[in-house]
RNA sequence: GGGCGGGUAGCUCAGUUGGGAGAGCAUCGGCCUUACAAGCCGAGGGUCACAGGUUCAAGCCCUGUUCCGCCUACCA
């Protein structure tokens, strides 16, 4: 395999296949968890197991293990700590539906079936998505892997939940909250997602008694009137200061609700007038508390009205109620108007289903003190968020946060260790199983049926995947981990819970940095969703142009705080680029055959030392990138040294070199150059695509072991001498390249070219590298002179000071070469009076520091200089056509 | 209602102490130059959304306007 002769296109499949395969045998990817080397930790955003990976996932875990790995090179210890989230209701949903397409469902089977019905479908398609961040060439330390219903996980949540409800930092209650009737579960404020809708706003009379007058309230919930317990109005609003009657008449029902008083009203909201259903409004409800009302639940569990809601409703799906109340109302005349009104809807957020709010016994999270801890830690700097704009985001939520309703009636989750004792009806929360009952001594105990909020668990990740509570040398060594990568859509759910209760349970922060990436949308920027039909499967990404050109493509652009607009022709693009370097590597490898050692400075020319400052100033570039998350930049200045500086100029430079036409020495010398670069760059583009330089590394004589035990290049190599010739260089081969293009000659034809300039020193220096100009602009012959006779027929172009003359018989176009200098005249000339405009500004001149004045000074003196020789040459050109 | 981000070349976007407007793709012209046609060489193309302000100097800082996107909120 070591052989030169690769193959002409990088073909990814096997070669990924095959060192993945080897990685994970050898174990390059686990952590050292007693190590005294610096820790670098990641705990993974577990997926969902019932999930497939998508293009969230590809981006996000692309950046973890580009981090990972580069941390790797760095000589970091490394932990990625991977694994899943068992994702209650989603995942009970998946089995549910394939129960169902089997002619049964989870009741017939009872909960203790069902459980195990889950537990096997994990197993079975539970590593999906394992296996699918392998493909994408994630380094975790998959031996580690967990998950948050396994038991270790499940020890903690337990321990943290008792703690917290001995702390009465969890407690039990009767309260509204967000019910789904198709899931039959509660939901926190999170998980219901608000859709602006086009709704109908019915004003409806409440009569007083025996009177036909009334009060006029405005809902868009008709259907919810069965439950009003009051009609509330604001204390200072005249219009009701003198009604008849301190009651009115609930149509439909008959029954008398109180007529009350509350600040909460909004007078300029329809009538000024609300009724009042505490059993299934957040707001109903708290005013409820403050008036003492009753609570009347007149909508079932599964979304059909109960019988509270009167025979005439009972039973009846809640949108047909609300049809028969209107036409109820209509035909009692008690329908006063009905207006369009746009509102917005709360729908489940795993099922889309409207929500209903809904008074029920539930538990809940005291969240403002565990909140007060995290904001705290955010503010003095202990957990910093990157980019820093979502802090303000973060700190807002924080501030308003609310309790945080954690049961869930479902039956796929952690159980949530309680017992009522049947009794006293004491509640017990307890780490082991209680038998008796601890008030009463009787043992009739039942549990608690429901589970915890799949977010719960997450929320420990940080420190239960590290085996908390034990104290394990893994939570001494990498707790805190060193950053979060995340997408900012679980910025809530996700990273401040984490926060909450990583402060509250480790006394420390979960992590040090969190780096909050965007959304991968579409082309056009439109979120990928399976009902608008415009994902893209990274899998099929991969499979197309292979791991390498898809991660390239994501972390170029990865620009901070910024969507990714993603289309197949972008990651075709940087395919080219993976197989651009390919055959770099393939030239590079027909002239490197065996390891040649270190090169000998003193041997080396030019260009080798031009390659060698621009490699040194990449790897510092690359460092300080990866060092600030922009994945983007890291990206770019790879993209561009081995493309443009690497390819263009140095392999193409070095040629005549390789090739023995200066002889062994040289070739020798060049050839160790040629090698460490090629070995350094290597290195430097790992992190991002790490196949195809693992291959790479591979193919290279000399190299030991897999690219990953590397290490990061540290030997600097400086010489802007170097650079500033080779920039010299560059340039003349430029400008003649530029007439050659404009003058639409053929590359074939060979030119005979003549350099002017009045410096000395720099003629020699272009002197002594006459060979590459002539190498590279397609010289015939290449004289260099002080400024005296200039060729007779020519076209000029200058650079830096010089003047380069293409001698032109038989080819040249007059009329062509004087639009083109007459063109070029205009643009410097443009240029010039800007700067002449800042010289002659007394303001600049006086405020501005001198350095950039002085600048501003030269670049008056070359632009006037320019301009002058390209006059010249005009007058030049404008007489051979006159002659 | 509140908050955040964005408006820069035909398209997608970089542009981090304010000091010469950039890249990739696309377009046009020329090339099978012995690593790569998934390539090479060259060219054209922008009132940096709009209006003010600060400054010697603004794509960048401040104010306002406008358009787009997202998050968030208890006006039924």
């Amino acid at each position: 395999m070591s052989s030169g002769l690769i193959d002409k296109s990088y073909e990814p499949h096997d070669v990924e296949k095959k060192w993945y395969a080897i990685w994970e045998e050898r174990k390059l990817f686990a952590a050292d968890e007693a190590g005294d080397r610096k820790p670098f930790s990641i705990v993974i955003p577990p997926p969902n197991v019932t999930g497939v990976l998508h293009m969230g996932h590809a981006l996000n875990n692309t950046m973890q293990d580009i981090l990972c790995r580069y941390r790797r090179l760095k000589g970091d210890n490394v932990l990625w700590m991977p694994g899943t989230d068992h994702a209650g209701i989603a995942t009970q949903n998946v089995v549910e539906r394939k129960l169902a397409s089997q002619g049964t469902d989870r009741q017939q089977l009872g909960r203790e079936k069902f459980v195990e019905a889950v537990w096997r479908w994990r197993e079975e398609s539970g590593s999906a998505i394992i296996n699918q961040l392998k493909r994408l060439g994630a380094s975790c330390d998959w031996d580690r892997e967990r998950f948050t219903m396994d038991e270790g996980l499940s020890l903690a949540v337990r321990k943290v939940f008792v703690q917290l409800y001995k702390e009465g930092l969890i407690y039990r209650g009767d309260y509204i909250i967000n019910w789904c009737p198709r899931c039959r579960t509660a939901l926190s404020d999170l998980e219901v997602d608000h859709d602006e809708q086009e709704g109908r706003l019915y004003h409806i009379r409440y009569p007083f008694p025996g009177s036909t007058e009334g009060l006029v309230v405005a809902t868009t919930r008709p259907e919810t009137m069965l439950g009003d317990t009051a009609v509330a109005i604001h204390p200072d609003d005249e219009r009701y200061f003198n009604i008849p009657a301190k009651e009115v008449v609930l149509p439909l029902t008959g029954r008398i609700i109180p007529v009350i008083r509350d600040t909460y009203v909004e007078m300029a909201f329809g009538t000024g007038a609300l009724k009042v259903t505490p059993a299934h409004d957040p707001n109903d409800f708290q005013i409820g508390i403050r008036h003492n009302l009753s609570s009347i639940k007149v909508i079932n569990d599964d979304g059909n009205m109960a019988q509270e809601a009167g025979s005439q409703f009972e039973g009846m799906d809640r949108f047909a109620c609300r049809e028969a109340v209107v036409a109820a109302l209509k035909e009692q005349g008690l329908l006063e108007r009905m207006e369009q009104h746009n509102h917005s809807v709360g729908n489940c957020y795993r099922c889309k289903t409207v929500v209903e709010p809904n008074l029920s016994k539930q538990w809940f999270v005291k969240a403002t003190p565990l909140a007060k801890k995290a904001i705290a830690a955010v503010e003095d700097g202990r957990t910093r968020i990157i980019p820093e704009s979502w802090t303000k985001t973060y700190y807002e939520w924080m501030y308003n946060i609310k309790d945080w309703c954690i049961s869930r009636q479902i039956w796929w989750g952690h159980q949530i260790p309680a017992w009522t004792c049947g009794k006293c009806s004491r509640l017990m929360v307890e780490m082991d199983d209680p038998s008796t009952c601890e008030s009463c001594g009787s043992s009739e105990l039942v549990r608690e049926t429901d589970v915890l909020d799949t977010w719960f668990s997450s929320a420990l990740w940080p420190f239960s995947t590290m085996g908390w509570p034990d104290k394990t040398p893994l939570l001494k060594t990498f707790y805190p981990t060193s950053v979060l990568i995340t997408g900012f859509d679980i910025l809530f759910f996700w990273v401040a819970r984490m926060m909450m209760m990583g402060i509250h349970f480790m006394e420390e922060v979960p992590f040090r940095d969190v780096y909050v990436h965007a959304l991968v949308r579409d082309e056009h920027g439109k979120k990928m969703s399976k009902s608008k039909g415009n994902v893209i499967d990274p899998l099929e990404v991969i499979e197309k142009y292979g791991t390498d050109a898809f991660r390239f493509t994501l972390a170029a652009f990865a620009a901070m705080g910024r969507d990714i607009k993603l289309s197949e022709g972008r990651v075709e693009g940087y395919r080219h680029f993976i197989n651009k370097l390919w055959n770099a590597v393939r030239f590079s490898l027909m002239h490197i055959t065996e390891d040649p050692g270190a090169f000998d400075e003193e041997k080396i020319s030019l260009a080798d030392r031009w390659i060698l400052s621009k490699n040194s100033l990449l790897t510092i570039s690359v460092a300080e990138s990866l060092d600030n998350y922009r994945f983007n930049e890291a990206a770019a200045s790879l993209y561009r040294f081995v493309w443009h500086e690497f390819c263009d100029w140095y392999l193409e430079a070095v040629k005549p070199v390789l090739y023995g036409k200066k002889g062994e020495e040289e070739k020798a010398a060049t050839i160790a150059v040629l090698w460490r670069v090629l070995k350094d760059t290597t290195v430097l583009l790992h992190p991002l695509i790490p196949f195809v330089t693992e291959e790479i590394w591979d193919k290279i004589p000399g190299t030991h072991d897999s690219i990953m035990k590397a290490d990061y290049p540290d030997n600097r190599f400086e010489d802007p001498a170097a650079v500033s010739v080779m920039e010299t260089i560059i340039g003349i081969i430029t400008g003649i390249r530029n007439i050659r293009g404009e003058m639409n000659i053929s590359p074939s034809r060979m030119l005979t070219a003549t350099i002017h300039s009045d410096d000395q020193e720099k003629r020699e220096l272009i002197g002594a590298h006459q060979e590459m100009v002539r190498n590279l602009a397609r010289l015939e012959s290449l004289n260099i002179a002080g400024s005296g006779e200039r060729p007779r027929s020519a076209a000029t172009s200058l650079v830096e000071g010089v003047t380069i003359f293409v001698s032109l018989e038989g080819v040249i176009d007059f009329s062509k070469e004087e639009e083109r200098l007459a063109k070029e005249a205009g643009k410097v000339g443009l240029e010039l009076s800007t700067v002449q405009k800042k010289l002659n500004n007394k303001g600049f001149m006086d405020k501005a520091p001198e350095e950039v004045v002085q600048k501003v000074r030269d670049q008056n003196d070359q632009l006037q200089e320019k301009l002058h020789k390209i006059q010249v040459n005009l007058e030049k050109i404008r007489e051979i056509q006159n002659s």
